[in-house]
RNA sequence: GCCGGAGUGGCGGAAUUGGUAGACGCGCACGACUCAAAAUCGUGUAUCGCAAGGUGUGAGGGUUCGAGUCCCUCCUCCGGCACCA
């Protein structure tokens, strides 16, 4: 027989399995069950490294296996083609980058070819090929259509020497990836798509998925989801104006609405005047009586504000129109002045025929608010649109509480009647601690105090120290990502002069501040400061001499150690001292262990009936330590609460200990009692050493508070908190959410902004009109190909290079047919690989992008392979982008995956991430070329578990372990019998069938392999008959494919191995006659015993015994422990 | 700081999910073949001990007849997030 010579065998098969077109998967095969099998499209990058194997030809070996198993198996591959390293490639060496990813393409094909994996080149998927791209683009414009995608100012990376927007995985540090100069935060306009419209169901369906905890965890914690409320805290601007407020009900509105009451008492509580006349005849309201009655409410002048909600809004404008002079503001909710307006729910039709005169409105007024709720019943987009051309200003769309602003409590519309700061918080309970607000330097009310706008109507500026706040909101928007990091440890800030908030729990007046510790873009771009329970406040709040509120006391709960709370066991209350002691003369404290529980801290101890706390205290130090000269010097802070198990009263102990601090006056000293001494050590200690000492953490609490105190941050029962008082924080949290806030959930998780200022991308199909907006280019004209350019670095302005091509950029609108410009940005390359695998199902597809039969067949995808480093970009992004196209009716499912699998990482043999600078990389060609494809597929399957979090490795020495294995298989081809051999085990067998195909389907490669070894051991001592080898080599055919065929075809047969039925194993003959028992004695192992698999529970008891009968002799047996076929435990007295 | 995951021979890793820890492979040692080497084959290989017998899965404690596996405390490493209110 010929030596095994890898490079032959590989060559022959791969043509041959080639020119059959053994891996053309068919959409539907009879009989079968179709099965996906995705693994992560690579980059072109030009050259085929380990990973790539790693990724490829390993999955192949579970689609071989599942074919055997009569599964239809698609296991396509492709290029995810667009992207920067071809751009840069470009730059650096003048190519085309097309040219440049062809031509990687094809190299990598050749490459890919080599493995002899089962992949259907026929549905090849390129993403930079027209016709992808055409679809890329056609599922945008769906987007775009559908509301998903829109273009807005957005801060990003800007680098200033590449003068272009990088991606934030291109900045490392906050530098430039490529340049190495700082990063500054840039705003530009730019393409976002709405993936948190998606937050919740992207966090929700997450449980439906077989995914791995991690990667579903690694989601939810991007996403950051937190629940919390939203609270207003009114302004008091300086030169404080009051006002008068007109407020205008709507159709059968009247005055006392709910939500007027409660506009009212909020605006008069700030001192302003409110009025709301009652307009006549609200059935049946005819113009001139309504605005009559409005007009005679009041005498108008520029201290009115007025608003009009609903009809109300057109009664405001019939009384701007015609006033003398001009009000202070005017704002409208829920507005319509269309003359079609028609309103079936409530029968209003017809009635309203009124004409507005818009040059007198806005000569009377000279601001207009006008807010639109985009879930309004009443008013549409259209009617809206009216209005806003109406009065020449843009409606900001916001939430009402109910539709049309109906809600009984419409604190939405109320943050336009008056000037407030809206805060989120997710702890609503500690409202009555917030003694300051502060402001992102981003937030709104900075950036109009900064632009100072006219309409504002004020004569000084709404901040008094404008050019400091100022100077620190230019300073912190030049702070580059890494600055804000390493900044911080010292929080910066600047009080605002001149204004102030209003604590609405409190009625307190609070300061505000504009620190760049908040971020602009989470909640409402505005905190309220509670030092006393939050570190970062209270940091903030120490520096800049805020004061300090506490409203929480600490409810402390032991739950481990001695004196562990006991669930079942009753209560009772106790109320304590906790006594901070300091030394008559040195800067040291009392130190008391307590020493039945070994509870290290102060004094401590429980007040009687009717004594004074600070009596309590001298008491208990004279009785612990003797001294007898205490001095009461304050107490420290509000009460501490614990609850712990007590096993001297044998109860559970709420005990409630109030926190005080003394000074010994001297030394003198009293005896104590035994007992005390017995139980107590008493040291002095300085303040670093109690640091240390103190294990309790309310006495931790105690000591702390004397030196300034820490915030508290954990669950307790309120206190200077009104009617709050003495409730739990968690009901707190309800209680006044539901009475001063709003319900509110907020998330990390930002909109996906998909522009790139790059050429090697998808061109966005818009078109910007000046007459139209953005206009969506037609079906017709698609794809919009990506034009020439002549070279491909960015323009200055941090336009894309797309805007050098002077015919690409001018188009005729598709709308007005005027002219008009191209969008010249491309799409993120997450955008191309979010659908890929749809296509893959119907590749060839000129009129969709996937016909949904096509899809069907495949969709959702069976198990997805990939790496880690996707948990969060590609694999939530995918998933986004899917349950859009579910929503637009598109595809069948809200999910792509079914089954996810993160694969291991392979490194380099020094254990290092692989890499041309270390050194340390391994070229798979060149191993293919020394050891053979079969060879190193099998040993990356089996250096270790393939859908780990973990990294292995690649062994050089271990790499020739597998070879070694795949020459003996060889070489014991020829030592196969033709007769029926005896010999070899059928158990043995009938267990590596077994095991092989049940490690395969869990994904265990690297145990599959080790039976299949086990398997050649034991034949190579024994033989084998030719049935019994072609079983083998059907369980090796997934691994080693091309040995195995060659082998296969060597016993004589034909037909191809991979077309072959994967083997049956006989369930009854998994075991055998006679099985190895353990015999324990006292669980520890003292003997074996073979015994029949067919034994009773009793025989093998009685087998044992006797086999370890000297050990068991004069002993007493209390239990006798069989767990039958496994072992027997006497467990004896000793 | 928060959320995950993992710590088992000289190395990569197994362990029927609470039942004889170290499968399989690498490495190493010895032996066979050879003039010799390589290759190949065989034997051994957690550790202490001549042995009987101990001891052993990051450390300590617990539950159990029995713990690598379950519970508590702690340590180390890896991954993700991080001034997120």
């Amino acid at each position: 027989m010929k030596a095994y010579d890898h490079t032959r065998i590989e060559k022959k098969w791969q043509k041959e399995w080639e020119n059959k077109g053994l891996y053309k998967t068919s959409d539907t095969a009879k009989g079968k069950d179709n099965f996906y099998l995705l693994t992560e499209f690579p980059y072109p990058s030009g050259n085929l490294h380990v990973g790539h194997w790693y990724a490829f030809a390993v999955p192949d070996i579970l689609a071989r296996k599942l074919r055997m198993e009569g599964k239809n198996v698609l296991y396509p591959i492709g290029f995810d083609a667009f992207g920067l390293p071809a751009e840069n490639a470009a730059i650096k060496h003048k190519l085309d980058p097309a040219k440049w990813t062809r031509g990687n393409i094809e190299y990598m094909k050749k490459q890919i070819r080599s493995m002899g994996a089962s992949f259907d080149w026929s549905r090849e998927v390129i993403t930079c090929d027209p016709s992808y791209y055409r679809w890329t683009q056609w599922l945008f414009l769906q987007f775009f259509k559908k509301g998903l995608a829109y273009r807005k100012e957005t801060a990003v990376n800007w680098c200033p020497k590449d003068k272009t927007v990088l991606a934030n995985e291109q900045v490392v540090d906050g530098r430039c990836e490529r340049c190495d100069s700082e990063v500054v935060q840039k705003m530009m306009l730019q393409w976002n798509l709405k993936i948190t419209d998606y937050a919740d169901r992207l966090i929700e369906d997450l449980t439906g998925l077989d995914w791995p905890q991690q990667i579903k965890d690694s989601q939810r914690n991007w996403i950051g989801r937190s629940e919390g409320a939203e609270i207003d805290f009114p302004l008091r601007l300086s030169p404080e104006k009051k006002y008068t407020y007109v407020l205008l009900h709507g159709f059968t509105g009247t005055p006392d609405a709910p939500r007027f009451l409660y506009w009212k008492t909020e605006l008069e509580r700030d001192g302003h005047t409110v009025i709301i006349p009652a307009l006549p005849n609200t059935e049946n309201p005819s113009e001139d009586e309504q605005v009559e009655a409005a007009l005679t409410a009041h005498a108008y002048d520029g201290n009115t504000i007025l608003f009009g909600h609903s009809l109300g809004c057109a009664v405001a404008l019939k009384v701007l129109e015609k006033l003398q002079r001009p009000i202070a503001r005017l704002v409208l909710a829920g507005g319509f002045v269309d003359p079609k307006f028609i309103d079936h729910a409530r029968n209003f039709e017809k009635r309203f025929r009124w004409k507005f005169d818009a040059a007198a409105i806005k000569r009377n007024v000279n601001m207009i608010q006008l807010i639109h709720d985009p879930r309004d019943y009443a008013v549409s987009e259209r009617q809206l649109l009216a209005l806003e051309s109406l009065l020449g200003v843009k409606a900001l769309r916001i939430d009402s509480q109910e539709p049309h602003f109906t809600g009984e409590k419409e604190l939405p519309v109320l943050r336009f009647l008056r000037p407030t700061i809206t805060v989120f918080t997710t702890r609503a309970d500690t409202l009555f601690g917030a003694t300051y607000l502060s402001l992102a330097p981003e937030h709104p009310f900075i950036q109009s105090a900064i632009r100072r706008s006219p309409n504002e109507g004020f004569t000084k500026p709404l901040i008094s120290n404008l050019e400091e706040v100022k100077a620190y909101v230019e300073r912190s928007a030049k702070k580059t990502e890494l600055e804000r990091q390493t900044d911080q440890k010292e929080k910066t800030g600047v009080k605002l002069a001149g204004v102030m908030a209003v604590n609405p729990a409190t009625g307190k007046e609070i300061p505000l501040f504009v620190a760049d510790y908040v971020l602009g873009h989470y909640g409402t771009g505005a905190v309220m400061g509670v030092p006393a329970h939050d570190e970062r406040d209270f940091a903030f709040a120490t520096k800049f001499k805020v004061p300090i509120a506490e409203v929480v006391q600490p409810v402390l709960l032991r739950t481990s150690g001695a004196d562990a709370l006991r669930e079942k066991e009753s209560s009772t209350d106790r109320t304590s001292v906790l006594a901070v002691v300091k030394h008559w003369s040195e800067e040291k404290y009392l130190a008391v262990r307590y020493l039945p529980t070994d509870t290290r801290g102060v004094v401590s101890g429980g007040v009687d009936q009717g004594e004074d706390p600070a009596e309590t205290g001298k008491r208990e130090i004279r009785e612990e330590t003797g001294y007898s000269k205490a001095r009461f010097v304050r107490q420290l802070g509000g009460t501490i609460h614990c609850k712990y198990w007590s096993d001297v009263r044998k109860t559970n102990v709420f005990c409630h200990f109030t926190p005080l601090l003394f000074q010994l006056e001297d030394g003198s000293m009293q005896p104590i009692e035994p007992h005390e001494s017995e139980r107590h050590e008493v040291r002095w200690m300085s303040r670093v050493e109690m640091d240390a000492f103190i294990n309790r953490e309310d006495m931790r609490i105690a000591w702390n508070r004397a030196w300034g105190g820490v915030a508290y941050t954990g669950e307790g029962v309120l206190t200077n908190s009104g009617p709050y008082n003495s409730l739990a924080t968690v009901d707190a949290q309800k209680a006044i959410t539901a009475a001063l806030g709003l319900r509110k959930t907020t998330y990390k998780l930002r909109d996906w902004i998909v522009s790139r200022q790059r050429y090697w991308g998808v061109p966005i199909p818009i078109v910007h009109c000046p007459r139209c907006g953005s206009v969506p280019v037609s079906d017709k004209d698609l794809p919009v190909l990506l034009p020439k350019v002549k070279d491909y670095l960015p323009e200055g302005s941090g336009k894309s290079p797309l805007a050098k091509a002077k015919s690409f950029v001018k188009v005729k609108c598709p709308q007005c047919k005027g002219a008009a410009e191209r969008e010249t940005d491309t799409l993120d390359t997450f955008v191309d690989s979010s659908w890929y695998f749809l296509r893959y199902a119907d590749p060839k597809n000129k009129k969709e992008f996937a016909a949904r039969k096509k899809q069907d067949n495949w969709m959702p995808v069976n198990l997805y392979s990939g790496g880690a480093e996707h948990t969060t970009m590609h694999l939530l992004y995918s998933r986004f982008w899917h349950k859009a196209l579910f929503d637009l009716g598109l595809v069948k499912d809200p999910e792509p995956y079914a089954k996810r699998m993160n694969r291991s990482l392979i490194l380099g043999p020094d254990g290092q991430k692989m890499s041309k600078s270390r050194g340390n990389v391994i070229d798979p060609d060149e191993v293919v070329a020394r050891l053979g494809a079969d060879t190193v597929r099998m040993y990356l399957a089996f250096v270790g578990p393939y859908n780990e979090v973990s990294s292995f490795p690649w062994n050089p020495d271990g790499v020739v372990g597998v070879r070694r294995f795949i020459e003996r298989v060889w070489r014991m081809a020829s030592r196969v019998s033709l007769g029926t051999n005896l010999n070899i085990s059928e158990v043995l067998l009938n267990k590596t069938i077994k095991k092989v195909g049940e490690d395969i389907q869990a994904l265990k490669f690297n145990t599959a392999i080790s039976q299949l070894m086990i398997f050649l051991n034991e034949i190579e001592k024994t033989g084998i008959d030719n049935k019994q080898w072609k079983i083998f080599l059907k369980l090796l055919a997934p691994f080693a494919s091309h040995v195995a065929e060659e082998l296969w075809s060597n016993s004589g047969e034909r037909k191809s191995i991979h077309l072959s039925t994967w083997p049956k194993y006989d369930e009854s003959k998994l075991r055998d006659e006679t099985i190895l028992m353990a015999i324990q004695v006292n669980g520890k192992t003292r003997g074996e015993m073979k015994v029949a698999q067919s034994s009773d529970k009793l025989t093998q008891e009685n087998t044992a015994r006797e086999a370890v009968g000297e050990r068991l002799e004069g002993k007493e047996i209390i239990r006798t422990i069989v767990v039958p076929g496994r072992l027997v435990n006497f467990v004896i007295k000793e």
